[in-house]
DNA sequence: TCTGGGGTCCTAGGACCC
DNA sequence: TCTGGGGTCCTAGGACCC
């Protein structure tokens, strides 16, 4: 039995744990800069406003309904999420967290329990510890319990928890669901499955499998083998190592000056390298990217990508600063109002085998050393509190962030960082 | 004026090997 | 007139997830 733990409209309920009068009234979160919706609370989905919908295009709704905003705080998100986990790890060893606010529970081992039960008793110990409200779906394939998900958030009268354990209740599910809430659907297929007459869950699991497979996929295959009962897809127990890391950030301004665009290159990079190091591992491979703004169709268009392969595979913030310089510099074209950049390291390896080269030039050790230090001081003192001269002072790139919640879960330090 | 950020997987096709 | 068979690796593009 695989159960899915939810949390209901997560950054608004890590929101409203610190700040109670916000309960019962429409509630939103927005992205970076402030730019579109990406949580919202019952309240504010009844008033409809939309996912992903640009925050400039609901001021007046905003304003009417009194609606509660918040620029997103990560460090509270990331916190919380935390704590959610813990609490539900003290449940099963079988666990995998699946995304900030999501984790997939195995039940297997659990002999002589009534699943419901317990799921209840998960539910209302997350809610005592955290706060916070999840959902919990329970199923035989993880697809299945995704669908007991949905359905255990869409009807109140469950009360947070749906289990789908017979023939006749899978079938129900599936004919309740559209095909678009189908984990593993999404638009693109969503679109191309209702030119087929194919509307909910259940109408794809009565398609022919070669069908699926020739034009979906074995993905697609496995999708519609998961919601006949047929589970296909297992817990990953361990986090693999990524294969790519990104640093990316759209400007709350637009940029056209090469200074400012290195500075923020610099930064990107050089956030890169740090994640890289947190993982324990180097990259060969390096991406450097600059576009300008899509949505203004009245100013010149211009995106460019470099990509630069590393002489030896590497998590030093120096050496990756100063390529993705270089790669900067190889794009850059003036005259044009820049919106976005980023910096995306890939070829990644563990950072115990390193294949050095004959001809490096580099004092290595040096290097790990140096960037040990480094990343010990930022730790205790704040992010950058040390940094390369490049990524300069840090000023002129700041993210419109105008409804930022205090830092109530962690250290003063960071307190004392957003108050400078 | 204002439109997020960070990932994964699969397939087809081309280049290459013996 | 006729021109093999069996592989690997890499990349771009397209789908998906939160």
């Amino acid at each position: 039995m695989y159960a899915l733990a939810d949390c209901n409209n997560f950054y608004v309920s890590c929101e409203k744990v610190f700040n109670p009068s916000l309960n019962g009234k429409p509630v939103i979160v927005l992205s970076n800069n402030d730019g579109c919706v990406v949580s919202r609370s019952n309240e504010a989905k009844a008033l409809g406003i939309k996912m992903g919908e640009p925050a400039f295009k609901i001021v007046d709704l905003v304003e009417k309904n009194n609606v509660a905003v918040f620029s997103s705080n990560y460090v509270l998100y990331g916190d919380m999420s935390q704590r959610v986990m813990n609490t539900l790890a003290t449940f099963t060893p079988d666990i995998e967290i699946y995304s900030i606010d999501e984790a997939f529970l195995k039940l297997h081992t659990l002999k002589n329990i009534n699943f419901l039960d317990y799921a209840y008793k998960i539910r209302n110990t997350i809610k005592r510890y955290t706060g916070i409200p999840i959902s919990i779906g329970l199923a035989m394939t993880k697809t299945l319990a995704k669908v007991a998900n949905h359905i255990a958030k869409k009807n109140p009268k469950y009360n947070g928890v749906y289990i789908i354990d017979s023939e006749e209740k899978r079938i129900e599910a599936l004919k309740s669901i559209e095909i678009a809430d189908i984990w593993g659907i999404g638009r693109q297929y969503s679109r191309f499955l209702e030119r087929y007459k194919v509307k909910t869950g259940y109408d794809f699991t009565m398609l022919p499998p070669n069908w699926v497979k020739q034009k979906m996929t074995v993905v697609g295959l496995r999708t519609q083998k998961e919601l006949s009962g047929i589970p296909c897809i297992d817990l990953e127990y361990e986090v693999p190592r990524k294969k790519a890391i990104c640093t990316s950030r759209s400007f709350a301004n637009m940029v056209s000056d090469l200074n400012t665009i290195e500075e923020a290159i610099s930064y990107f990079a050089s956030s890169c390298a740090y994640k890289l190091r947190k993982e324990e591992s180097v990259a060969q491979l390096l991406m450097v990217f600059i576009r300008t703004n899509f949505f203004r169709k009245d100013l010149e268009q211009y995106a460019s990508v470099r990509t630069i392969t590393l002489p030896v595979p590497t998590n030093s913030s120096i050496e990756i600063v100063s390529y993705a310089l270089y790669a900067l510099k190889s794009i850059y074209k003036p005259g044009y109002e820049y919106k976005k950049a980023g910096v995306i390291v890939s070829g990644i390896s563990p950072d115990t085998q390193v294949q050095t080269s004959l001809f490096d030039d580099i004092d290595r050790n040096k290097h790990n050393n140096l960037m040990k230090t480094m990343d010990m001081i930022n730790n205790k003192y704040g992010k950058n509190t040390i940094r390369l001269a490049a990524l300069g002072c840090g000023r002129r790139l700041k993210m419109r962030q105008e409804k930022i919640s205090p830092f109530y879960t962690t250290r003063w330090e960071d307190i004392i960082t957003v108050k400078v």
